[in-house]
DNA sequence: TAATTCAGTTTGTCCTAGACAAACATGCAT
DNA sequence: ATGCATGTTTGTCTAGGACAAACTGAATTA
């Protein structure tokens, strides 16, 4: 039960969407690292064991906490699992409450919420559930809370935390994919549910939200969605990965006042700058830009005239102080470093 | 209005996940047939005019509708747009009805329905209302129609024309594509919504649901949940991409009886038969795989052990017929080729 | 007429190895 | 402590060659 590691070899694309890595990355690593060190077929295509393909997937995680390929791509599983230990504590509480396998938005460890909730100890019964597939019963334990704490503190204070420590655990193989997805897929109904029962109130502003190519990150819009409606604005979603130009015809079209993406910490924030630099610039000036999710992590620098949004719990100010100045051309705000390093880096 | 084609050049990483074509595909096209021709920046690296992106984006459309390559790749815009009125008729009503850029599950022109249905004139509403934007009454229409036609009927007379129509007009440059966007994320809420209201019937059989790996495909898939469990049968959804081995895991977890995958038709049949033919492999016997969507347009034969669902409305006969001789080996079955083909090809 | 087999062609993906810019760390100066 | 100049790390791009799987279409058989 414990157990069945994945026990056959692939070949280099089956890799590449197993772990997240892209192929040329996977054959540059092999030339620079020796690792990964895969077998050839007859043809002297690669062929890789399943214990290095399971490798891999860790590392990829180390990856995602903000360790770097050089350090940790040669070591072996055991040293690796004592590297995610050591990451999870020290370097910042923010990292280690974030990210997980699924997708994410943010984390707010620091969240202004009383510390000890009422939750907790719910926390540990949804996971119970989940490893044990008591899927109703976790439905129905999660709707409960949903009604009785709302739908932002049961964001804040349940969703958070669990993709948490449901990454945790499949990282530490206490839980398999399927129960990541499983998981990921009743949060999904129970935020989509709620959110279908929630006036569709025009009050200002008017947000547009998606994400850009290459960012699947359903859980995290969603989550953003959620709260932004909760939050009494406006909201237009047009799902993940719309192309940037897109983007800026359906704000125009739409007339939003906001355009809301939101970034997992799983995808080069390079890519992610450049994306929103050119948005920008595309983008009538007077339209804000909010830039929320786990990127600002790991990013030092914002980006000017765009809106960081480094948690959840961070929405309800950024809504707030719209509606303070409104009508201020966007692109002249913010133009300064990402503020909310300040905090976690020391 | 119109129109604003996309203006500004793009590199191949851009390119690739714009028009869904690999990277090495697009070098190889371009030294085999000449086309694309990209520009070459001060680095020799390729950039490509908008102009061809908008090319590739219609090539990739007439391959999914089954056409090669090698015939069209080279043509201007005008030739191209021809083919596709072309194909749109004689080839095969399937593959016209079918389709769409959103992504589908199955066309069903020949679905058993009365030809003639009330809904005609709200197909041409919905895009109406889409193309202008009204979200909220194309929401609410669409609610109406499916509390007054009931879940099955809504999908089959309503979103999968619906989803070729969008399809098609994109191809034609009459919708953009965060119109396609905001129409699919307004499906998969109605869907989700109709879905939770379901009770969750402890009925025969227990189906788990997913896609393999590379198949974003939610629309298909949460067509085919919402078909199936209007069916009465109890459904587990994993969500979209789950690795084979986890279906594996996550079926004798469940103690599920059938393991249901959608399938798009944008991706090579090879993956899908090879992943096909790994699953039924390592999965019980005694567990049943239907395999559902719009491959079976394009593939000949069949896989054994699989029971091909070549549209929407067969699930209805395909449940009754598990239901009639339930616990029957599942690898026994439908070794035979494809029989949906026989009908269309001619 | 319809299904099979066989050759011939098309097509996507994989291979190697070199190059370079952007992101990062580090040390130095203010 | 903060800003700027290093040096290093790292992902992605390039080239043309190779090959197997998927397709086409004709010839064959039931």
């Amino acid at each position: 039960m414990e157990s069945d590691t994945l026990d056959h070899p692939s070949d280099i694309a089956a890799v590449s969407t197993a772990t997240g890595l892209a192929k040329d990355t996977l054959r540059v690593w092999e030339r620079r690292y020796g690792f990964p060190q895969p077998e050839r077929d007859a043809h002297g295509e690669r062929v890789y064991p399943a214990e290095q393909v399971e490798r891999l997937r860790v590392i990829r995680r180390l990856m995602d906490r903000g360790l770097r390929p050089g350090a940790i791509v040669g070591l072996p599983m055991q040293e690796l699992l004592a590297r995610h230990d050591a990451s999870a504590d020290v370097p910042s509480r923010a990292a280690a409450a974030s990210e997980s396998g699924t997708d994410q938005e943010s984390a707010s460890a620091d969240g202004g919420l009383p510390p000890d909730q009422p939750e907790r100890s719910a926390l540990v019964d949804v996971m119970t559930m989940l490893k044990q597939h008591r899927v109703e019963d976790m439905r129905q334990l999660l709707n409960q809370i949903l009604l009785r704490a709302g739908l932002q503190r049961f964001i804040v204070d349940m969703v958070v935390p669990l993709n948490g420590m449901v990454g945790e655990a499949w990282m530490q193989g206490r839980i398999q994919i399927f129960e990541e997805h499983l998981y990921t897929e009743q949060i999904k109904h129970l935020l989509r549910n709620a959110l279908g029962n929630f006036p569709t109130g025009s009050q200002t502003p008017k947000v547009l939200l998606t994400t850009f190519p290459g960012e699947q990150h359903q859980l995290g819009l969603l989550m953003a969605h959620a709260f932004i409606a909760a939050e009494g604005a406006q909201c237009v979603s047009l799902g993940t990965e719309t192309p940037v130009w897109d983007i800026v015809q359906a704000a125009r079209a739409h007339r939003v006042d906001v355009v809301g993406l939101s970034f997992s910490a799983a995808r080069p924030v390079r890519l992610a700058r450049a994306a929103l630099e050119d948005l920008r610039l595309r983008l009538d000036p007077a339209v804000h830009i909010w830039a929320g999710g786990s990127i600002w992590q790991s990013a030092r620098k914002g980006v000017p005239g765009v809106t960081p949004v480094p948690d959840l719990a961070g929405v309800s100010k950024i809504v707030a102080d719209w509606r303070a100045n409104a009508g201020t051309a966007a692109s002249t705000i913010s133009t300064a470093a990402n503020p909310a390093l300040a905090s976690s880096r020391t």
